[in-house]
DNA sequence: TCATTTTTTGACCAATTGGTCAACTATTTG
DNA sequence: CAAATAGTTGACCAATTGGTCAAAAAATGA
């Protein structure tokens, strides 16, 4: 993922593995995870149904693959968060950063919210085991934040996942919202209106006052 | 649905019915559209498949009644909204029906989540036909108010999707909630404690006052 | 070059699926 | 009570599915 893609031994080996973590990811979105065939992942990815489970022993292998590299996107897109950062900066810079991930990886978002929709019969433990302590530290940070005075008291698990639920909206619910708006996809410039809406009045609904509002990205 | 269950033509008819539509509405979201089984759903039933059959034609049109119930819960939980209302009152009123259907219907949440990251293979006439009506309505009352000053200059829209997305995501993502609470389930306070967080947060990020904290319900 | 390893592929299988049907039973109605 | 209607059910398909396999083709390395 990180090398040149000249002539080398597992070239074509990481071509094709892309390629069909690419269709998988889409037919699973679409058809869910016993919805999805081997089958239809092939033909979307434009080889034969063996191939597939050359690459990858079998679908439920291939499904955890899939989860996998979304958990990966997941962790490199966030900065890390301090108790010395100013609340209103760090904040800004989260809700952002989330923004851009939803609308830079919609298929992503989507895959993961029909697996905890379905109660997360494969991420159970990456619930319980990693997102819980990136949880936890986030609201210890804002506790200390609160605790100095520097933010108004609230419950930061609920903002944390109002700040989740408000910026995913636009990736999961890409469908409604777009026949809601009469538009046939996104423009470069929904993606700085829902940023800057959500950072104002988020941090406006926490007692902040937002940073200026700049061009980001 | 609304008739006394004593000895009456078609009182069999409609038991079997409400227990397969409820059936499904399980196994659908669990599985997804085409994961859930005939089978599966009635034995959740408690029911021979082919009776099943005998009640909903197919699988098309034993998905679409599921999705009919859905649109009729939500056509039922919301109270009008008017220009004449006060913003704080309406808006408050709006995020505490929301949050009261998100937790009394989590199954109907996620089953309507699920069919919109999938595409809206189904439900994509109802949201141009019909829910695009509806929000055009409210979008319209809030531009009222903030033509008369009476609210801070906002997009509508984005609000609207903010309290829908910040609400249903305890029912969506319960799932994903309760694993980094650490809890079981929901108890009646976090309902209400996840209506004033939301209903305080999203009112203030609007620049308006919150109504004083009061027991709804 | 040529032996070795990696990749490709169509044919094939057992299991599961949505759906049908005819026989049977229970309920309602005149 | 008897005819008609409504509901129940097991057995049965044809189609699709995830998965296997062995043989051929390509890529690699000495």
């Amino acid at each position: 993922m990180s090398e040149a893609l000249r002539y080398k031994p597992g070239r074509i080996r990481d071509e094709n593995q892309q390629s069909i973590l690419a269709a998988a990811e889409q037919e699973f979105v679409r058809q869910g995870y016993r919805g999805a065939t081997m089958q239809g992942i092939a033909d979307r990815a434009g080889l034969p149904k063996a191939n597939v489970h050359y690459y990858f022993k079998n679908k439920a292998n291939l499904y955890r693959s899939v989860l996998d590299r979304i958990v990966t996107l997941w962790n490199a897109a966030f900065s890390e968060i301090s108790a010395d950062d100013d609340p209103a900066i760090a904040l800004d810079r989260f809700v952002r950063e989330k923004v851009r991930l939803s609308f830079a990886q919609p298929r992503a978002s989507k895959l993961f919210a029909m697996e905890i929709i379905s109660g997360a019969p494969h991420l159970g433990d990456y619930l319980r085991d990693e997102l819980r302590g990136w949880v936890d530290a986030r609201v210890a940070v804002i506790d200390t934040w609160i605790a100095q005075g520097r933010l108004t008291p609230c419950e930061p698990r609920r903002l944390i996942y109002l700040i989740w639920s408000a910026t995913q909206h636009y990736a999961d619910f890409e469908t409604q919202v777009l026949a809601l708006d009469d538009k046939i996809e996104y423009s470069a410039q929904d993606v700085n209106d829902v940023a800057e809406f959500l950072s104002r009045t988020i941090l406006t609904g926490c007692g902040l006052t937002p940073p200026a509002d700049r061009a980001h990205g």
